[in-house]
DNA sequence: AAGAGGATGAACT
DNA sequence: GTTCATCCTCTTG
C-alpha cells in the first residue's frame, strides 16, 4: 500500500498556524533499519520566526541550531531539550522564512509492537505517543534526522496524506505548552488537539 | 572559558 | 504536586 507524500506546495504556504491545522490527520511515518513505523498526528503547535517570542529563531535570530528552520519548507528540524528528549518539528515556509511546526502527539498506527519495545512499554497507553519527547522516542526519532527531507521516499522519515481530513469543528485550540516565559505570545492559541482523541497529551501546568 | 536554563517525562510523595 | 535526570546551545566575560 503506497500513500502519496504531503507536497511541497503544502509546506511552502506562509502561514504557518494553517499548516498546523491542516498536519493534524495526516500520517508521519519513520522507515530506517527495516522498521517501518507509522501513526496519525493528533496534536501540533505554530511557532513563527520573526514575531513569536516563544519560537528559538524570534526575532529572525540565526544560530547553528536555528539555521535550518530558515530551510525551504518540507524538511525535519529536530533538537534535543533538556538533554534527552528529541522533538521533532515540520519546517514550513518558503525559504528565508523561519517557521516551524511542533508534532506533539500522534495515534500509534502501525507497527507499535517496535514503538513499545522502544518506549520500553508493555501496556498499550497513551502515553506512548502522548508529548513530543514520547512520540519521537516511538518512532525513532533522534537529531540526526535534523534538515532530512520529509518529501523523499528514501528519507527515513516522512508524512503521508492518507485522505483524511479533520473538520474545522473537530479541531480544539489552546495556549501552547511550556512556553509561559514568552510573555503575551505565550497566551496565543496555536496548539491544536483533534476533538476526542485520547491520543492528545496533557496540559502541563 | 564557564554557567544558566530549556517547546519534557517519569518517578516519586 | 514536586523533584530530577542530563547535555546542548546560547550568553557573558
Amino acid at each position: 500500500m503506497e500513500y502519496p507524500v504531503l507536497s511541497s506546495v503544502f509546506y511552502q504556504r506562509e502561514d504557518v498556524v494553517q499548516i498546523s491545522k491542516d498536519l493534524l490527520g495526516k500520517y508521519l511515518v519513520t522507515e530506517f533499519d527495516g522498521q517501518l513505523t507509522a501513526g496519525k498526528i493528533v496534536e501540533t503547535e505554530a511557532y513563527r520566526g520573526p514575531d513569536d517570542k516563544a519560537c528559538h529563531a524570534w526575532n529572525n535570530r540565526f544560530t547553528d541550531r536555528t539555521r535550518v528552520m530558515y530551510e525551504t519548507g518540507g524538511v525535519a528540524y529536530v533538537y534535543l531539550c533538556y538533554g534527552m528528549h528529541h522533538l521533532f518539528n515540520v519546517v514550513t515556509g518558503p525559504k528565508g522564512m523561519a517557521h516551524a511546526v511542533l508534532i506533539r502527539a500522534i495515534e500509534p498506527i502501525h507497527n507499535v509492537e517496535t514503538m513499545q519495545l522502544r518506549r520500553n512499554m508493555t501496556a498499550l497507553k497513551p502515553k506512548l505517543t502522548a508529548g513530543p519527547g514520547a512520540l519521537s522516542q516511538a518512532l525513532g526519532i533522534k537529531t540526526a534526522f535534523n534538515g532530512v527531507s520529509l518529501m523523499d521516499l528514501a528519507s527515513p522519515i516522512r508524512i503521508e496524506d492518507r485522505g483524511e481530513v479533520v473538520a474545522e469543528s473537530d479541531i480544539l485550540a489552546g495556549p501552547r505548552v511550556g512556553v509561559e516565559s514568552a510573555g503575551e505570545c505565550a497566551l496565543w492559541p496555536w496548539r491544536f488537539v483533534v476533538k476526542g482523541s485520547v491520543w492528545v497529551s496533557k496540559f502541563r501546568k
